[in-house]
DNA sequence: CGTGTTTGACCCGCGC
DNA sequence: GCGCGGGTCAAACACG
């Protein structure tokens, strides 16, 4: 009865911004992953070389001997057959191994020599003179066929070495590509919670303390990036995290506040397959499993419901009085609702999402506001993307519930996507290492909200032009989780004079994309004006988080639960096996 | 027409 | 076995 997520034919686009009651994820994307074309196509040559090099290596063989009887078999047949049958054995081999080296002809055909020799009988001689015809007649042109002969072998083994080395670089380059898929998704969730994460700093950005936080977020976002191009340590990609019953359902939930400007670049960089692997955490390697396409829907085991590797994040809401607004960026996925449900002992409904960029694709996630924190949606994905990214947009259709705004992003998105198509899969080195570049052209998608179950969200919790009292401070939380095993200063240091230069790169490239108004901060310079504004939300229509009001503490974060924390890895993308960060982590998906 | 959302029905796992 | 709750399906609908 059940079928697989292939019927569904949806496929999304860049955001999809919702009315009140849902609210779609955006899918950027960049390039199809196809990759290993021209390799294979290699290999293929390779053999097929390696065939027309046999190939002509028999024709050698048999038009060394002249034609007629002086071929050795033929001249052999004519006498005893005991014997003949044992040297035209031998001469077959002969010929047959000539294939291999003239060495080996050489010696098959002493062999045929000797048993002549050994023959006692009337017709020795006979027989010993037709060997010599033979030999002579194979020694003719010896010389020459045996020199092609051992060049062809030398070729030949050249070939064969030459291939395995190729399949070895192809099997390498499958697995990169696996293991480039995995990293693509995580950034792009990452990413996206990163952007989110930005409108947080913005919301609670205030002149004059203000420059050092936006500075810490520079500097992270930065990391991050660098991490991401530079092949970062692993150890770069540990995150801070922390857990908080949020809600009374000891729900553990990761904050992301984290912001990244590299969004665009990932997607530009699909490609460079080993520069985000380099990135990686090798944990996050041994735990993510990716090539469980269908692992829901297809293998509908029922026991598989519950025991869906998931992970949930928590991010807040934006928006007051717009619920719509193209506040939040959700992930970079594209992602089509296909039901909601009220959740018994929450007010709120919770929304079901799948992937619909791929058919095939199961990734989903629920969306649901957190009971406790109306302002914080609490998002659950299940299943990882199979694919890179979405490869193409089709159709902006039903995207009649989009924003303008968003609808605009998208066309713009879509046709820088058709710029870069294509080549996602290998070209993107070049890119990668110059970010600002591919920025220039990327406009992002990121702006959209994240689906936000509708409704019944009391307006209590929506406190437009207060200040916001959450603190996502990026550097924030001295001493948190227990899995910040690498201090995140640490890192800040190591990196930062580095990060002075991509900081720069990331406001110029931002430029280009600061189509959204910013309103009122009146520390802030431009640059950060439009380093903001990508972002598209104010700080002011942030919501609440508990109705508090006006409370400017960063220390609120820790009081928020979960908030403050995870700087780097929000989503805990990097750390997936993590128990602290997963409901129902019996990495199931197979 | 293609795409996404809405929504009631259905399926499944679990606890009793 | 039954009921509950959560997750999914799929028809109907909306939209450009
Ligand atoms: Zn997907």
């Amino acid at each position: 009865m059940e079928h697989s997520d292939g019927d569904l034919g949806a496929v999304v686009r860049a955001g999809t911004c919702s009315s009140l009651s849902s609210v779609t994820g955006s899918g950027s994307g960049g390039g199809g992953g196809g990759g290993g074309g021209a390799q294979s196509q290699l290999l293929n040559m390779v053999e097929m070389e390696s065939h027309r090099q046999n190939m002509n290596k028999r024709k050698a063989v048999d038009s060394g001997f002249p034609s007629g009887s002086s071929s050795p078999s033929s001249v052999l047949q004519c006498n005893s057959p005991l014997l003949l049958s044992d040297l035209s054995k031998s001469l077959t081999g002969v010929s047959t191994t000539a294939t291999t080296t003239g060495a080996d002809v050489e010696g098959s055909l002493h062999e045929v020599c000797q048993l002549g020799y050994n023959f006692n009988g009337s017709a020795a001689s006979s027989y010993y003179s037709s060997l010599e015809s033979a030999n002579t007649a194979i020694d003719s042109p010896r010389n020459p066929f045996y020199a092609q002969n051992d060049r062809i072998s030398e070729a030949l083994s050249r070939n064969l070495q030459q291939r395995d080395q190729q399949q070895q670089q192809q099997q390498q380059q499958q697995q990169q590509h696996q293991q480039c898929l995995k990293k693509t998704n995580m950034i792009s969730e990452l990413l996206s919670s990163s952007s989110m994460n930005m409108n947080l700093n913005r919301s609670r950005l205030r002149p004059g303390p203000v420059s050092q936080s936006l500075d810490s977020g520079r500097l992270s976002q930065d990391m991050i990036k660098e991490d991401f191009f530079q092949g970062g340590s692993s150890s770069s990609f540990n995150h801070r995290s922390s857990q908080c019953a949020a809600d009374s359902s000891s729900e553990q939930l990761s904050s992301s506040h984290h912001s990244s400007p590299a969004r665009e670049d990932h997607m530009a960089t699909l490609g460079p397959v080993k520069k985000i692997e380099a990135a990686c955490n090798t944990k996050l390697e041994d735990s993510l499993d990716y090539g469980s396409p269908g692992s829901l829907a297809s293998s509908k085991g029922p026991k598989r419901r519950k025991n869906q590797q998931k992970r949930i994040v928590c991010v807040p809401v934006a928006a007051s009085g717009r619920p719509t607004s193209e506040g939040l960026p959700s992930d970079l996925w594209a992602w089509r609702k296909y039901g909601q449900k009220p959740i018994k002992g929450s007010p709120f409904p919770r929304g079901y999402y799948r992937c619909s960029s791929s058919k095939g694709c199961s990734a989903r996630k629920q969306v649901e506001r957190s009971r406790t924190e109306p302002s914080m949606l609490i998002i659950t994905y299940t299943a990882e993307h199979n694919h890179p990214w979405p490869s193409h947009r089709n159709a902006l259709a039903g995207s009649s519930r989009m924003s303008s705004l968003d609808k605009g992003t998208l066309a713009q998105e879509t046709a820088n996507l058709k710029a870069e198509a294509g080549d996602a899969g290998e070209a993107g080195v070049s890119v990668a290492e110059s970010p600002v570049n591919s920025m220039d052209h990327d406009t992002d998608t990121g702006v959209m909200d994240e689906p936000e179950p509708e409704l019944e969200l009391p307006e209590a919790h929506q406190a437009p032009g207060s200040p916001s009292t959450t603190t996502l401070e990026l550097d924030g939380g001295e001493a948190q989780g227990a899995d910040s095993s690498e201090p995140f200063t640490s890192m800040l240091s190591s990196h930062q004079h580095q990060h002075q230069h991509q900081r720069g790169d990331f406001e110029v490239a931002h430029h280009h994309q600061g189509n959204l108004h910013l309103t009122g901060r009146s520390g802030m310079s431009m640059q950060d004006d439009d380093f903001f504004s990508e972002l598209g939300e104010l700080p002011e229509s942030l919501l609440m988080f508990g109705g508090r009001t006006g409370v400017m503490e960063d220390r609120s974060d820790d009081e928020c639960g979960n908030l403050g924390m995870d700087n780097v890895d929000p989503y805990n993308l990097f750390c997936w096996s993590s128990g602290s960060h997963l409901e129902s982590s019996s990495n199931v998906v197979m």
